[in-house]
Order: structure tokens, then C-alpha cells, then sequence
DNA sequence: CGCGAGTTTGAGGCTGTTCAAAGAGGGTGG
DNA sequence: CCACCCTCTTTGAACAGCCTCAAACTCGCG
């Protein structure tokens, strides 16, 4: 992309912080802009009629979401909650019609990205229909340690906020069964615990439960 | 599209039938090629390390499929396995990046139909993580009735042989509980069975209990 | 007519949920 | 600086939905 063009864009770029807890947008709002993450960590979110709440994916600092409008849709599926402090960028929706023309390149590339999460999202179709709970979970902790792992002499840290509430979100569980999972886990030396926080001790360990090595070690 | 261009392109193509069972290509196949249906009916299938299967999507006339090079994938994610009789028109994959970068346009449309996808695979975690077995299988009938009804005067058939196993697999769940949910609906005129057919008697009781009306008519 | 794939149905058990309640971490205001 | 409160977490007990195992049945084709 030519300098010039990138000025431009940045030129038209709106930048906003958003604190902890709240929303960038919400789930059925008319989709307007869209967004990339810089600094931060969002949950996106959806509501079914009943009320459940579902963590649909995490955004990380680099993604872009929101791109609702490329997808020629008219509103936002889900809702972007802030996890931990974070910084956003936006455009207004006519910006991209322009890039995709001016650079093709740049559609194909977006392509790319949709159709990774494509793939993720029927990976999480094809756990929940065919994995058990521990697995599920497993699966999940090992997915956020990749993508958002701090590492530390103990082991990996998961790098923002993160209650049990959210994992069982992620894997279509209960809080309840997520925090047994994880006591049961501490108490064999796998990860450790703590009020939102969560610290994987021994990622091979925790691999092999995921992969459904059915027995785990030591008796 | 000028229609010499499109000319162009199916002098390129190339077609081919598809028997009951028989894969148009496999899972992990390097892609060189994409395909669209013109006739017939596909379920993609994945087969999970330890062997089990699920169905990722049922594929209908018209749709593109196995275009894994336009997210820049090396090899096809699933198996399209015919459930009917089925021809398919294919294309080596240099052609789509002809398309691409002389139809801008099309590529928005792709993007278009990805996003469908995405929309429809997060749709169906939400359901899973959610519901129940009772209320998915409705779901899953409903869509499924919707995609490839056929109307009649005792009410809608599924238009291809559909197994209580394919069921099972669109839905995570086992052939059994599909049997008996539908034993259970027949026994109250909601649908009627058959070996690999489907009838929806009426499709407002079988909507009724997608959505979760907890209570069933009658007594 | 017999075989095989697909389907039905029963019984029992297990995983994970629901309901309930108590326990801790950490931020805030007095 | 301490006490309080709110939210998140832990843990127990009981239940239930669904799966597993098992076996019989039936439709349709060769």
C-alpha cells in the first residue's frame, strides 16, 4: 500500500479507549463502522432470546472485528465487551469500499481472516459435538495460552482478566463445572488458579488431557 | 460479467457426477481445484482424530464449495460426500484469481457468502452450547426443511435421503435420541419417518418447540 | 426370499447440571 | 489503615438428560 494511501486512511481514523466492562458496540446495532484492536483484549459476546450469554471469540490486540458491513451484513452479530482496558480504531464503513477497490490485495487478505475463523468456528462445532467436558475446557485454556500467553518463570500466564464464568462461556459449560475442572487441575501441579487469573504450569500435561489420553498420570 | 469473460470460464470447467457415497474429494486433499453444485445434494463431513464423524454442512444446488485456496488454505477442511445423485462443475484454482482481480465485485460477493457461513456456524455453537437435544434437532429439521423442503399436500419432505445418523451428526448428538425424538413427534403428527425421509406435518408445532415452548399441546 | 443397512426400543449408568450455601480476594470509603 | 462489601470462586448433594450397550425389527434391494 502506498504511503500517501495509508496516511489518508489514518487521517480518517477515530481512536477510543474503552474501560473494562464496557461495550465498543452492541449486538444489533446498525453496523456503521468498523474496528481494529490495538491495544487490549475484548470478548465478544452474544445473547440468545432466553438471556444465555455465549463468548462468541476473543479479540486480541491486531485483529479486526466489527467488519460487519463487509460481510454485507446491515447490523453487528455480537457485542465487543473491553476484558481488560483497551484501545480501539475505527473507520466509517465507506473507507472500506475504497480500500477493497484500490487494493484488491487487501479483500483477499480479509478473505484469509474470515475464513480462519471459518475454521476455528467449525473446529468448536466439531469439540462440542464430539468432546467431553474436560476436554472442551482443556482445549480452550490451551487455545487462550497460545494467543494471548504471557510467559513468566512458573509457567504461562493467561494475559487479561479472565473468570470461570468466561471459560465456561468459551466451551458451552457452567461456571460450576469449570471451576471443579480447574481445582482438580491445580491439585495435579497443571495450572494454578486465582480471582481472574489463570497460570498454566505444565502446558504438556494439560495437551495430553486435550488430546484424551483417557488416564491421567499417577494412578 | 462480460459474457465473453464468462464464456471464457466454462470453457474451462469441467463437470462430473457424483454417486450415492462417493466423495467429490477428501479431507486433507491438497485443494487444486473449486467446485460448484449444480444438481444433487452434498454433506461435508469431518472425521475427527479419534475416528468419529461429524457433518459440518449440507451443500444445495447452486453453492460454491471446496474454494479452500480463496482463504488461502492448502488442503480441503472437510469431505463432500454425496447424499444423492449429484454433478458437480469444478475449476482449477488459477482461475479464481483471474475472477478476483478482474471482478472486484465477485470477491465482495464470496466475501458475502463466507460471512453467511460464519453467521450460521456461530448460530449453531450458540445452539449447542445452549439448548437441548429436543430443541436442536427441531432447529436442524426446520433449517433443513427451509434449505431443501419439498412441498406436498401432507406437508414438506427433505428432498434427499437423509439417514437418523446424519442427523445425529448435524446435531452432536447420537442416532438413538434422534429416533426416539422422532418417534416421539410422529406419535403427535408433527412429522412422519421413513427410512432416510423426512416429512414435516406441521412446521409451527415443530417451531414451537425449536423455540422452546417448554409445554407440548394435548392434555 | 434372504440379506444388510437403517431403525426402533429398552434398561442402566454416568457426566454434567441445578440448587444451595459458604468462602476468599481486593477495592473502596470511612 | 482497617473494615466492609461486592464479586468471583469453591464445594457439596441430588437429580436428570443423554449416552452406552444390547437386541429385535423392518424395509427394500438383489
Amino acid at each position: 500500500m502506498a504511503e500517501a494511501e495509508l496516511d489518508r486512511l489514518l487521517t480518517r481514523a477515530t481512536m477510543r479507549r474503552i474501560e473494562i466492562g464496557e461495550a465498543v458496540f452492541e449486538q444489533g446495532q446498525k453496523a456503521t463502522r468498523f474496528f481494529l484492536l490495538l491495544h487490549g483484549r475484548l470478548k465478544v459476546a452474544q445473547v440468545t432470546p432466553a438471556g444465555q450469554q455465549i463468548i462468541v471469540r476473543v479479540v486480541h490486540p491486531g485483529d479486526l472485528f466489527g467488519f460487519a458491513q463487509a460481510l454485507q451484513r446491515e447490523d453487528y452479530p455480537g457485542t465487543p465487551i473491553a476484558a481488560a482496558e483497551s484501545v480501539v480504531m475505527s473507520w466509517p464503513n465507506e473507507v472500506w469500499g475504497s480500500i477493497v477497490e484500490q487494493n484488491p490485495h487487501l479483500a483477499v487478505n480479509a478473505m484469509r481472516t474470515i475464513g480462519q475463523r471459518l475454521q476455528e468456528a467449525h473446529t468448536r462445532i466439531r469439540e462440542m459435538s464430539t468432546e467431553e467436558v474436560e476436554r472442551r475446557v482443556a482445549h480452550a485454556v490451551l487455545r487462550l495460552v497460545e494467543q494471548a500467553g504471557r510467559h513468566d518463570r512458573d509457567g504461562v500466564h493467561v494475559d487479561f482478566p479472565l473468570s470461570r464464568q468466561d471459560v465456561a462461556e468459551l466451551t458451552g459449560t457452567t461456571l460450576h463445572t469449570v471451576s471443579r475442572l480447574f481445582s482438580a487441575w491445580e491439585s495435579q501441579g497443571i495450572v494454578k488458579g486465582g480471582r481472574q487469573k489463570l497460570l498454566v504450569r505444565d502446558k504438556s500435561r494439560l495437551q495430553a488431557l486435550a488430546d484424551g489420553s483417557t488416564r491421567s498420570n499417577s494412578d
